[in-house]
DNA sequence: TGTTTAATTAATCAATTGATTAAATCATTC
DNA sequence: GAATGATTTAATCAATTGATTAATTAAACA
């Protein structure tokens, strides 16, 4: 009869609020109990610590973030440029909509940077990933198509230019004080504009 | 006699060191005190509280930002494309010297973006900055040198290209493990390299 | 139904935190 | 060298924190 109601799933939605909100110290359990409006307790009886929950919490988020990208680059049927277009397109949405993702997600792995480590040993298929889309970039440099371009720089292009804004945006906010529209109107071209700024950067 | 050290200037450094490298909540005063080797109490005899120290730390570092690129854009000898190459070798610099600085100043503005608000606010000078860039900016279109981009668009692009890789740089280590040289390289790389980039983006 | 297991609550613990206090020590001035 | 004010110390406070406990209630099962 208690049972119209999931309380694990109910924990995890709000220690995800709270936590991509505050992040891990800032956050307390009795706001995650709080959120989640049950005892305490019960987020340790469920979860055993703090650290437990928060690690699930940033695992997912993780995840959510790596596999797009990874679909992408494996995806054989797109050339490099398509690649781009998809990746930009991809993660300017994914980030307009989910904008505590990319803000916590570096906030915390930024002072707990062993963890990212732990964690990408594990999804060894990023590096078959990379390697992959290396060689196809080696390929398109002796076509002619772009100019020479090491992957991991090309890569940090990419994702600085997707990711930075997005982090920054609540400050943008502020900074314009009243009006938000435009910084989002700006962000919205960005979904086409980045990819094409790339892609010209490389061309030759 | 004990005045053989500057008991205020050290509690800075320390606060420094500490909330760089912590953040406001994890860093604690205990931790500060003992890293200027201090009584925690003489913390408090200086400044009033955490928070005043806080922001004193934080303003420092957003002055020691902001300033930099000011100075770039503000200055009347360099064409667009110097200003770039300009801002990026700077920063770039900049940043693998001060690598903490600005993982310590997005992490900690993104908790508290209200802050930047008042900080951007004070400093009007910001807004005549980027009004002068968008001018030039717009003299170079009308010329025919680049291709029509919103100040403010590339503005995010460069910052996002200087910025973020430093902000990821202890990440790539933890993933490359044993050879950090590697993400050395590239960001040393990087120097001129973005710069390339960039004008080769925005080039007719 | 009676019993056992699972879920939930309120109360509390021990540790840590920012902050304060009162006393001690140093430095300066007359 | 005594007095005054600035600096420093050790001790402590009150609040908050993650975690635990013992008691209570609901659920499942026989």
């Amino acid at each position: 009869m208690k049972k119209d109601r999931n309380t694990e799933q109910d924990i995890i939605e709000a220690a995800r609020l709270v936590f991509q909100e505050k992040g891990f110290k800032e956050a307390t359990m009795r706001d995650i109990a709080a959120r989640a409006n049950i005892n305490m307790a019960m987020v340790h009886y469920y979860f055993r610590s703090k650290e437990n929950l928060f690690f699930m919490i940033l695992d997912e988020a993780f995840r959510l973030l790596v596999e797009k990208i990874v679909t992408v680059l494996t995806n054989e049927e797109l050339d490099i440029f398509e690649k781009i277009r998809t990746i930009v397109r991809e993660y300017i949405t994914f980030f307009s909509e989910k904008p505590f993702l990319p803000q916590f997600l570096m906030g915390e792995v930024i002072r707990n940077p062993e963890w990212i480590g732990k964690r990408m040993l594990e999804n060894m298929s990023f590096l078959t990933v990379f390697r992959t889309f290396s060689e196809q970039l080696e390929k398109e440099y002796e076509k002619g198509t772009i100019r020479q371009i090491s992957a991991l720089s090309l890569l940090l292009n990419i994702i600085s230019l997707c990711v930075f804004p997005a982090i920054i945006k609540p400050m943008a906010y502020q900074v314009n004080d009243c009006d938000n529209s435009v910084f989002d109107l700006v962000i919205e071209d960005r979904k086409t504009e980045v990819a094409d700024f790339i892609i010209k950067a490389i061309k030759v």
